[in-house]
DNA sequence: TTCTTATATAATAATGGTTATAAACAGTAT
DNA sequence: ATACTGTTTATAACCATTATTATATAAGAA
């Protein structure tokens, strides 16, 4: 099965002057396919069979062109690299500290944050991050031996 | 006023193998005379009268043992600097997407998120990152010019 | 189809926050 | 005094990301 999501973002970068090269779509592809939250040097290297000649600038100029179309998120994490994230709808993280795996998380959005924040520091607010950090449980039982 | 926490921090400081230097007693102070959340080079600039010829490693490597003590807490934002929170106290930022200024912002902790997350993802969790994200109040009037 | 040109790629250099290294230094114990 | 341990300073290295620029190419026009 093709991915729908995938034709729909291809879709959205027709409408504007955004040209589709080969790099650029299976880069995008890649993402869509992609059921973790990849690095740059990730897709970089799970590209280098099909594009051996690619510049890892190439992948990082696409990633932005994709984050400035809504097509990914990206996530930061302090001084290591920014993962990315095809999932655009609403969604949390659960992150193991020990092997660095990402898992998304439902959880009703936290609108009262939001209200409280508006409130109490009068910020206009836009947007809000939330995280949960602990072990996973692969990483659970490695520990246990 | 004599700044309580300080105090105590130094002597948390005492019972261990770390020695207490000028340097090292001043990154301290600064950080805890601050208001707001200093960056490293913001403190390594900050004490360059008092210490002309100290070395930016000195206020890293101090910021690392403050932080493996307890004393303080890191805050770190994607490919920008770190910043540093001397209150260790259980509380949330609000932050201006347009001049980066960080509020503090105190709110019941998120219990719930932390174990559904657990149920959910099967995780040991650990603790959890919260962060609202928008314009503050002195951004506002700017842009409303 | 061929032409045109704005956009994309690849190779490489630069950037900037942070960490590693190593020599000099400063307390403390023996 | 000597040895020991931890600290500072100066400097180099690291590494993810971005900037630069010559070359290549996608896509609309002719
Ligand atoms: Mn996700
Ligand atoms: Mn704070
Ligand atoms: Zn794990
Ligand atoms: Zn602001």
């Amino acid at each position: 099965m093709e991915n729908t999501e995938l034709r729909e973002a291809l879709q959205s970068l027709k409408s504007t002057k955004v040209r589709m090269t080969p790099q650029r779509h299976a880069i995008l592809e890649f993402l869509f396919d992609c059921e973790q939250h990849p690095t740059a040097d990730e897709i970089y290297k799970a590209l280098e069979d099909k594009f051996p000649n690619m510049s890892v600038a190439t992948v990082y100029n696409n990633l932005r062109v994709f984050k400035d179309a809504g097509l990914v998120r990206e996530l930061t994490y302090g001084d290591s690299s920014s993962r990315f994230d095809s999932n655009t709808s609403d969604h949390y993280h659960v992150i193991c500290d020990d092997c660095g795996k990402i898992v998304d998380f439902h959880y009703p959005g936290l609108d009262e944050v939001e209200t409280l924040a508006k409130h109490i520091a009068g910020f206009n607010v836009r947007d809000h991050r939330m995280e949960v950090y602990g072990t996973c449980p692969d990483c659970q039982k490695k520990l246990a031996n």
